[in-house]
DNA sequence: TGTAGTACGCACCTGTAGGTAACCATGAAA
DNA sequence: TTTCATGGTTACCTACAGGTGCGTACTACA
């Protein structure tokens, strides 16, 4: 059995501009969803303490990013109907799956970032000469 | 040992606004970049190929986002000097590991994406009411 | 003679992601 | 009675991602 080329490579093809994974991967690669799925999953639920724990991030930006992953069922989003408002969001047990399946790709990011600044250089240094 | 969160969740902090892993978020993040490391992991390595392959590409986000791999190490450039040009492109270990970490990624997608269209559809039903 | 393939670089244009600011309704606290 | 916090919405503006199109230098083929 010839195998050229890892396991991975195959398990999708989004290379047809129509494939849904095209649809999932423009979903993921916005600014602000991984930080979001994120730190709703390390127990932040409430809007003021995201915007708080999340540097950068804008009002505008925040409603919108929680509507998406919302819409797409990854969150579930509690109104308590009360005044003040008190409204909390909660990973689905899909948004926990796709955590799930994240967490090689955070790993990774921590453990080849050094790697990567490496290259950077040694990248620029290439072109420079 | 109580344990209230997923494993997943304090693997890394891209809370902070200069937190490297903004930066690497911000490289897998757009539009080509994890298509072009799926396809060259497949086995099609020269410029026309990918461009073939990959539907809807442009030949200029092609180049550059093939630089912008290269600039990052998860892709080396082998120019065979010939004429007409001969390039070939080919993961790094490092690309390697990057797309060894995104398999649970690809297969959640696959996974999930009936889930997803699901609450898609019942999201616009509840706000369309 | 002309067209196609190979791998680009550069100029130009547009859509949109994402930022800022102002506004809303309410109650508690200073 | 003025401020703050709650969780938003809306209008407006800008920067940049990304598309189109043309130019380059050479070969092969009809």
């Amino acid at each position: 059995m010839k195998k050229e080329v890892p396991d991975w490579v195959d398990k999708v093809d989004p290379c047809e501009a129509n494939c849904p994974s095209r649809d999932i991967l423009d979903l993921i690669g916005d600014r602000w969803s991984l930080l979001l799925l994120l730190v709703i999953a390390q127990g932040v639920h409430r809007n003021g303490e995201l915007k708080r724990r999340i540097g950068g991030i804008s009002q505008k930006m925040l409603t919108q990013t929680l509507r998406a992953l919302e819409a797409n069922g990854l969150v579930e989003r509690r109104d308590f109907q009360t005044v003040p408002p008190h409204v909390e969001y909660h990973l689905t047990a899909l948004g926990v799956s796709l955590g799930n399946a994240l967490t090689p790709l955070f790993g990774w990011i921590e453990d080849a970032f050094d790697a990567v600044l490496a290259a950077r250089t040694a990248f620029a240094e290439r072109e420079a000469a």
